[in-house]
DNA sequence: TTATATAAATAAAACGTTTTATTTCTTTTA
DNA sequence: TAAAAGAAATAAAACGTTTTATTTATATAA
């Protein structure tokens, strides 16, 4: 694996070094067009590429972000990620994806690793016990932006649902159906996660006193168990299911217990998975604004990351899918 | 943001940048003991980390490896990543992620700019179009490795599903709820995509003559029209689904057109999407040997970057899941 | 012509590390 | 107590670029 560096495109060419990088970055007026012309086709002889990292060393820039996501294989994690490496692949950057999986030992040492690497620039999913860290990067000045979920006690911007306007649609849309009693599915918010926090207390302040109301939550492996033993099969009711992982976990229940979508209860779940437009009765859902999400976070990393200041609103209203 | 950099170390703990070097790289015996606990107390002090391209240079070794997928939202695609990610995160790598969509340009692009961020390896979901390139990457020795697709015209090894016997598993499983007519429901392989083109002549060799057989592939984007207008609604056929994509797109028309997968047909697919058990009814499919592709291909590029030999058997058999 | 401006090209320092060869200091051995 | 050996530390070169200041060559103006 020899490597061909720029010394030896110059030598090929028979013309300096320096010169050879003021090709590179197209800084063509310092030459003249002969020798422009000897550099082009050197470099296309000997099949040259630049190294980026003693580029970097110069420059402090790797054309890279990464992005730390608490688990890739969910709907909206990936479809962000899909989203975000998009913008990436237009602007020329790379995308490293770390899977912190809610741990915030691994989210520490990812953050620590991608610093090392010299990122451009973090996109983060944030468990709640490295607030110290996110601190310090924000002191640090460092381009850095949350999505999903917020740490209140940091000035770093999150964007993400309007989890409350999003429970608001999903209740008004059960009532439409005249609904006589509610229903909430979900992961438990042990870890205080915002979305969790956020989307329980929307389903608890927005249905009065008045109406019959219950929730079930539990732990992520104990949910399946939890639904079986705590849900009211009640003809009639409306069901708020909290995201795509409650949402199949319900459908197993639903499955194993043979309940009727159509007669028995009503369902709405926030994420719009791909199985809702195929599961039998279809699935009305709301879907997230990923790409408001991927769009806003995108660009204010990249904007903090050359200096300039740059504001978007940080929650998204979700959008009803009927059907 | 100011840097802190080795030298700043070096200073503060009054000894020359070369003996913190030594430190950083886990060789103590060229130190004091005494010397060796203040270094340790000023990298902590001052909140020092390495700059991993400038250690590059000398080490050429990024500890970052690139993914090349056809697309991360396919089922397949992400579950690989996330397993390979797990890898990654074990060794102290780091993974770029680049989504390629099957177009050649884009994949030639993401190679190049991997290259020249000097990853150490390369794992590829390869488009037919850059054999040129792939040799080249042969050529020079740099440690790539294809999945899900092979390219015969070089000799970058190739893990994947063992489709021939996945869909041999499929057939059989269709022909215990005796079946009399089999369908196959695919994308088609204009591209000449590894998974398409044996999947199809597998179905098609593994059926004899004396049974009715048809298969019905069109492109992405019409595989839902092209399936209304061929698909046979025959009591008691069988249906081999090629991928999830076909079969998200077939439950559609199932939907659409009020087909019942208990009386009406029987259908199989391979990938094992979470959708299959949640569905009503439960569907049967073939499961990649994800986690077998994802350890061989990770092991087997890693192996080439440290120059050691190393062989895995290149296709896994998938596993037929009952529902 | 000479002086001046411009164009073309280069040398050398810098980026933050690692590594090799060398120096300085301390201990051991004869 | 001198010589040899070993331990601790360092200086300097190297990795492959970019950039600034400088040089050389050429064209233009006075």
């Amino acid at each position: 694996m020899e490597k061909i560096t720029i010394k030896d495109v110059a030598k090929h060419a028979n013309i300096s070094a320096s010169t050879v990088s003021q090709y590179l970055n197209g800084r063509y007026n310092y030459m003249s067009e002969a020798t422009r012309q000897r550099i082009e086709e050197s470099i296309k002889l000997l099949g040259y590429h630049p190294n980026y990292m003693a580029r970097n060393l110069k420059n402090r820039t790797t054309k890279t972000i990464g992005i730390i996501v608490s688990n890739i294989l969910h709907h909206f994690a990936v479809t962000l990620t899909r989203e975000i490496e998009n913008y990436c692949d237009r602007d020329g950057y790379n995308l490293i994806i770390c899977n912190a999986d809610d741990d915030p030992d691994k989210e520490q040492k990812y953050i620590d690793g991608l610093l090392e690497k010299q990122v451009d620039g973090l996109i983060i999913m944030p468990t709640t016990e490295n607030t110290m860290l996110y601190q310090q990067l924000e002191k640090r000045g460092f381009p850095v932006v949350f999505v999903d979920r917020n740490i209140s006690t940091v000035g770093i911007p999150s964007f993400k649902l309007d989890n409350h306007q999003a429970i608001e649609q999903a209740i008004s849309y059960l009532s439409e159906k005249n609904v006589r009693m509610y229903q909430y599915v979900g992961v438990s918010d042990a870890m205080n996660l915002t979305p969790r926090v956020e989307r329980m207390e929307a389903f608890n302040s927005i249905i009065g006193e008045e109406v019959e109301k219950k929730t079930i939550t539990a732990p992520t492996n104990d949910l399946y168990d939890t639904i079986v033993a705590e849900f009211d099969i009640v003809r009639g009711c409306g069901v708020v299911i909290a995201n795509d992982f409650a949402l199949m976990t319900f459908l197993k229940y639903v499955d194993t217990h043979n309940i009727d979508l159509v007669e028995d209860i009503h369902i709405v779940s926030i994420d719009d998975i791909p199985l809702a437009e195929v599961y039998r009765p279809n699935i009305s859902t709301i879907a997230q604004p990923i790409k408001d999400i991927a769009e806003a976070a995108y660009t204010t990393v990249m904007n903090k990351a050359e200096g300039s200041e740059y504001t978007r609103p940080e929650h998204f209203a979700g959008k009803l899918i009927r059907r």
